[in-house]
DNA sequence: ATTTGTTCCGAAAACGTTTTCGAAACCACC
DNA sequence: GGTGGTTTCGAAAACGTTTTCGGAACAAAT
C-alpha cells in the first residue's frame, strides 16, 4: 500500500512540497536541476498522484459518464467503441452505464454521475423516457450534456444523430424504385423519436410517389425484442393475407426475425417478399440472404458525440458562451440479395 | 452551479456542518428532529456529496475498473452486460477501457485506473501480454484484481473462466463421435493461454479417440479479425487439397469465415464438411446452416467476476486475509446444423 | 552603496468531507 | 447539591493536492 505522496517525495529530495507539485505540474519558477532531481526521484518512488485530491482541489474529473439503453447490441458496442476511442485520445475516463430501456434507472443513474461530478454526460434515452427535467437539471449545472441517437428535441444541448427520417424516406423510395409497391412497415413503439421518425420517412416516401398510406401494413414491434418482434409479426403478415411484396424494418434484427420466419414458410426472398433493414450490423452481412440495409455510423457517432461533449466541457470551464449544435451524421443504402430481384 | 454543500445546509438549519454530516450518515447521536429538519433541507436544496472529498477522506471510491481487449464482440458484451448489473445492484460504478489487444495500452491504462484510486479492477488480458509485472503492482498496492476469459495462470489472483481444454476436448470428442475423422482445426495465436488450451483439448481428444495429430490440419488465425482469417485459412484450407471432413474452429466468428468461403465454393456443410464454432454467438443462430458451437456464458463470467471483485475488495478494507478462487464455469455444446448430416 | 530586476522557493489557504474527542446540557437519584 | 449517566452537539484535524502571494538571495545597473 502506502503509496507515495508529494510530501514523501519532497522529504527525499529535502523540498517543500510546493516545489515538487510545480516541479512536476511544469511551473516555470523552479530551477532546472531541483526539477531534474524531483523528477527522478518521483519516478524512482513511482509516483502516481491521487485523482481524489487533484479533483478535489481542480473541481474537475477528466471523466464523462455514459448512459446507453444496453450494450449487448451491436450498434451500441460501435457507438461505444467510437465513445472509448475519442476519450482515449482526449485524456479522459468513461464511466458506462445502461439503462435497460428503464427512466427510473436513468433518472437514478444521471443523479449517480452527477454525485461523482463528471465533467459531462452522454445519454441515448430510454424508451421510456418522456420527462426531461432531470437531462434538463443536469444542463442546469452548467455540466454539459449531448445526446445522441435517441434524443428528444425540447431538450436544449447539443445531439449527434442521423436523418431517420431522411434515411427510412430513403430506403422505402429504394424499393419503390426497384419496382415495389405493397410495401409493409415494421414500425418501433410510439416514444422514441427514430421510431417516429422512420415511420414518417416511409410514410412520406409512399406519399411522394403515389402511393396510398395503409395503416394495415404496419406492425408495431414494441417489445424490445427485436428479433422476436419480427418473427411474431412476419407471422402475423402473412397470415392476414394482404398482398405485400416489400417490407422496410425498423431494425436488421427484425429484419431478421422477419426473413428467418419467411424462410421457415419458405416464401422467397426476395421474389416474393423483399426485405430491407435498418443500421447494417455485421450480422447481415453473413445471413442468408444477405440484408440490404440502412448504414448506420455507429462509430462516428460516438466519437463525434465525445468530441463535442469535451468541446464543451472545456468551454464551460473557460466560461466561454457555448453554442449547442446539432450534427447529422449521413446514412447510405446498402444493397444486398434481400432486395435485388434477378 | 453553486452546489449545496454541507456548510449551507449547516447554516440553513443553524448547525455545524459535523451535526449534518452525521446526520445525513445516520450517527446514532443526533437528536430526532434535528435530523429530520436536517434531510428535509438537503432534499430541499437538493444536495449531492461531492464525491471527491468524499473519496479523498475516505479512501475508497466505489468504482471499479474495467480493461477488455474489444467492446465490440458479442463475447465481450455479454460480459459486460453482467458487470455492469452486478456492478449497479452493488453500488459501484464501472469505468471501461478497451486495450485493443496492445499490451502498452493496457499497461498505461492499468496505471490510467491507479490513479484514479478504483477499489478493483477486472480485467480480460490482451493477447500480446506476456509480461505480468503491471499486474502485480496493482496486486501490491493491495488493490483487489481479477483476471476473466484470457488470464495468465502465473498471477496470483483471482480468476473466472472457463474451461477451454475441456470445452475443445468436448467439441472435438462430439465431431469424433459423429462419425468424423479427419478433423481440422483453426486456431488462435501462441500467447494467450485460452487459444493454447483450445489447442491441447481439440490434440488431446484425438489421441484419447485413436487419431493421430496431424500438425498440417491446424491453421493459424493470429491476425485478430477472426472473420477475414476464417475465411482466408478456409481457402487456404481446401486448396491444400487435405482430406479433412470436419473443422473446430476457435471463435464463432472464423467459423462464420469459413462458412462463408465453402458456401461460395459450392462445398456442403455439412455434408462434405462439418463446422463447429466457439462462443455461441447470437449469430450463429441465423447464418445458414446455422452453426453447432460450445456455449460459452459470457453474462456469467462478467456477473462473477465483479462479484468476487467486490468481495475482496470489502475484504481487503476490513484487512481479512483475501483467498484467491478461481472459478470455472461450465460449457456445453450446442448442436444446430452445421454438424448434423441427415 | 543603493536601487532595480530576476530567479527560485515555501507558507498557507483552500477544495468538501468524515470522524474523533471532548464538553455542554439536561436528567435522575440519593 | 453533589454524583453519575445520558443525550446532543461542535471544534478541529485530516485526506493530498493546487495556487497565490510574498520573500530571500543574488546579479546587474545606476
Amino acid at each position: 500500500m502506502n503509496d507515495t505522496k508529494l510530501t514523501d517525495i519532497a522529504a527525499a529530495v529535502g523540498v517543500s512540497v510546493t516545489t515538487v507539485s510545480k516541479a512536476l505540474k511544469g511551473y516555470p519558477d523552479i530551477n532546472k536541476d531541483t526539477r531534474a532531481r524531483i523528477i527522478e526521484m518521483a519516478e524512482k518512488m513511482n509516483y502516481l498522484p491521487n485523482e481524489n485530491a487533484v479533483n478535489l482541489r481542480t473541481n474537475q474529473t477528466k471523466t464523462i459518464g455514459v448512459i446507453i439503453p444496453t450494450t449487448v447490441h451491436h450498434f451500441f458496442s460501435s457507438v461505444l467503441n467510437g465513445i472509448l476511442d475519442e476519450a482515449e485520445k482526449r485524456g479522459y475516463l468513461v464511466i458506462i452505464l445502461q439503462s435497460n430501456e428503464k427512466y427510473e434507472l436513468e433518472k437514478k443513474q444521471i443523479s449517480l454521475l452527477m454525485q461523482k461530478r463528471v465533467d459531462g454526460i452522454l445519454i441515448s434515452l430510454s424508451n421510456e423516457t418522456d420527462d426531461f427535467s432531470h437531462i434538463n437539471a443536469v444542463l442546469n449545472k452548467e455540466t454539459p450534456v449531448v445526446l445522441f441517437d435517441k434524443i428528444a428535441k425540447m431538450v436544449h444541448c447539443s445531439k449527434v444523430v442521423i436523418d431517420d427520417r431522411k434515411a427510412a424516406y430513403d430506403a422505402v423510395s429504394y424499393l419503390i424504385g426497384k419496382g415495389y409497391k405493397r410495401i409493409a412497415h415494421f414500425r418501433g413503439s410510439l416514444v422514441p423519436q427514430n421510431s417516429i421518425d422512420r415511420f414518417l420517412g416511409y410514410k412520406k416516401a409512399l406519399e411522394d410517389h403515389g402511393i396510398i398510406f395503409d395503416p394495415n401494413l404496419v406492425f408495431m414491434c414494441d417489445h424490445n425484442t427485436d428479433f422476436e418482434d419480427g418473427y411474431a409479426n412476419a407471422k402475423k403478415m402473412v397470415e392476414s393475407q394482404q398482398e405485400i411484396d416489400a417490407v422496410f424494418a425498423i431494425t436488421d434484427l427484425v429484419a431478421i426475425g422477419i426473413i428467418k420466419y419467411l424462410n421457415e414458410v419458405e416464401i422467397k426472398i426476395p421474389e416474393q417478399i423483399a426485405v430491407i433493414g435498418f443500421s447494417n450490423w455485421f450480422m447481415s452481412t453473413v445471413i442468408s440472404p444477405k440484408l440490404s440495409t440502412v448504414n448506420q455510423p455507429g462509430y462516428d457517432i460516438g466519437f463525434k458525440a465525445v468530441s463535442i461533449l469535451i468541446d464543451e466541457i472545456i468551454q464551460a470551464k473557460n466560461h466561454v458562451p457555448i453554442k449547442h449544435q446539432t450534427i447529422t451524421l449521413p446514412t447510405e443504402i446498402i444493397e444486398r440479395e434481400s432486395t435485388v430481384r434477378i
